[in-house]
DNA sequence: GTGAAAGCGCTAACAG
DNA sequence: CTGTTAGCGCTTTCAC
């Protein structure tokens, strides 16, 4: 029955052996129950620290129903956008004694799955989830595990805890801004439409156009898929337009680096002949030239906001389940730098 | 008893009574077990399946001694380089049915202490550790946890389980490179000593310098702090030398970015006035102009590589102690981009 | 205040 | 092949 290699570890019996109390004593001094005499108290602290004590927290995890874990699945931490939100959230939740298990979905639902049972096989408490899109992340909800907050992309057609920001007011000023100075093909290369967060960026630039009677062609719609390699493509095939855009507006960092790769690849000047703006602002976006004019979100908060609604879900996960959903709204911010210029004269 | 919240999962005994079964027939379709027959086992996962049965991994780890976790701690999944190698890990781990909980340490040693704790309370499997330098990384391997394998950073004056790349050798060639290009006021950023990989880095500059027969001014070797702000720093003081260095030698790229900024601010042409060069790829190397000679480590196999080890420690864990600690050395390699360049005629 | 004992959900003898 | 049962290390009544 003990065959299987050697015990490595102590447990509360061998400490309360070498304390000469009970094991339950044991327990109330670890959890400091304030029931032990002081003491007694010490005696029991200095057979822990003489072996090495450290409680089994899976064990106890069994017993009283909380892990005091917490899951996060992220699309890719690789993207420095969810590399800050996943360490907005870990700061505050290891801050309150909780433990992190975070999986990247590479966006695909199945994977995305997997991680969300293995999780849930683990009993976390609650999971924060960047979905790999808003069909995956409705159907994901009605499973309904556990303590849920979605963040950057949310269910489709459901109410959902949720930190995000006002992406459609976001891209519509600074679509507005473009505007300002004096473009009319603007092209914009969005991700999956599927992810709710490009859906309302996106809306938000048909708002603005519409607003300022900008027919919105459709050749200045390019669709692409999320990463560097797609922004690329999507860049090069805008070039090779008869019109050609003088502005560009990439909805996430990814897509604008691929972008980046084209204009220096094809010797566009920027902004000369066209303009660059992005969502996010990952680190290169003030070395590159021309530093660029990005819609900045607060990546840290909305990570730390996420965990701080889900630690408040796991406390109050007695109460009645009738709590609304709780959707926090973050403030973005248009940083204008030198990759945006005024439509260039020669109007090509 | 009950009273501590709804019990809204199910466990094996809910799933046998469903299936008419016993627990253990249970456990053995649930575990593959080729001892229950076709019938039965069909019955029992339609079962499970009906009530969306999930076996509680903690309570089954409990059992079995073994949690199928690996913890992973790493200074900073902020940097694309350590992102790069949970991605490799986390891959290898994922695909081999073990779930990972990655914790940042700040480069804390206190920080990064209790995250080891936690991980240890957690009972994981097994580690993988970027140590936040060499000391503590010594007195986490006397502490003898569970398996441990280190990456980028080794402990000082001890054999442990570790991948790396030869950084002696990749320093020294890329240094002899610089050299071949006629410069000779060759400056160096580098961080914190206590880290291995830097240590060696430096080694290897000096090894080449020395063979080169330069002598290594003392001000051309700058002592930064890990990140962006130190590289700007460094780079800042070394434009201010009577004789400023005709190139740079970064050695990582969060430090590189630094010195970047530094560049664009003062506006000195690069490869021009002075030639960059820094360890690591990441991907807005590409992108900057120039575009950045780099030693590119290969990241994301270096997790993977880890992971490997690791698995292979856990599973020969019966074993006699004594296998050797196994240091696996990857390949780097010198990628000539934009910014270096022969030494500029003005010898300034 | 302190201790004995039951049980969280699972696995692994062992007996049938 | 299937079922019974004793724990894994902890918490938590409930007696004392």
């Amino acid at each position: 029955m003990t065959e299987q290699g050697i015990r490595n570890t102590f447990r509360m019996a061998d400490v309360a052996r070498l304390a000469g109390v009970s094991v339950s004593t044991v327990s109330n001094v670890l959890n400091n129950r304030a029931v032990v005499s002081t003491e007694l108290a010490t005696k029991v602290r200095q057979a822990m620290t003489a072996i090495h004590f450290s409680p089994n927290r899976a064990a106890r995890g069994l017993r009283t129903g909380r892990t005091e874990i917490v899951g996060m699945v992220i699309p890719d931490v690789t993207n420095p956008f969810y590399a800050q939100v996943l360490r907005g959230a870990e700061d505050h939740l290891t801050e309150h004694g909780y433990e992190l298990m975070v999986c990247n979905s590479n966006r695909r639902p199945e994977l995305e799955q997997r991680h969300l049972n293995a999780l849930h096989a683990q009993r976390v408490d609650g999971m924060i989830l960047v979905p790999s899109n808003s069909y995956a992340a409705r159907e994901i909800l009605m499973r309904n595990y556990s303590p849920l907050v979605f963040v950057d992309c949310v269910p489709f057609d459901s109410k959902a805890n949720a930190v995000v920001i006002d992406n459609v007011t976001a891209a519509y000023e600074a679509t507005r801004y473009l505007i300002g100075l004096g473009h009319r093909r603007i092209a914009v290369i969005t991700a999956e439409l599927t992810y709710t967060s490009m859906l309302d960026r996106l809306e938000g630039y048909h708002k603005a156009m519409r607003e300022a009677d900008i027919p919105v062609r459709m050749e200045y719609t390019v669709k692409s898929t999320t990463e560097v390699t797609g922004g690329y493509a999507s860049a090069m095939n805008l070039f090779r337009l008869d019109q050609p855009p003088t502005a560009i507006f990439s909805l996430n960092n990814r897509m604008a680096l691929g972008v980046m790769r084209a204009l220096r690849e094809l010797h566009i000047p920027c902004p000369g002949n066209v303009s660059l703006m992005t969502f996010d602002d990952p680190e290169w976006a003030t070395v590159v030239s021309p530093t660029l004019t990005v819609i900045e979100q607060p990546s840290y908060q909305i990570g730390k906001s996420a965990a701080k609604i889900l630690l408040r879900l796991i406390v109050s996960q007695g109460d009645s389940e009738a709590n609304e959903p709780e959707v926090v709204q973050l403030e973005s911010k248009l940083l204008v730098r030198e990759s945006t210029g005024p439509v260039s004269e020669s109007g090509q």
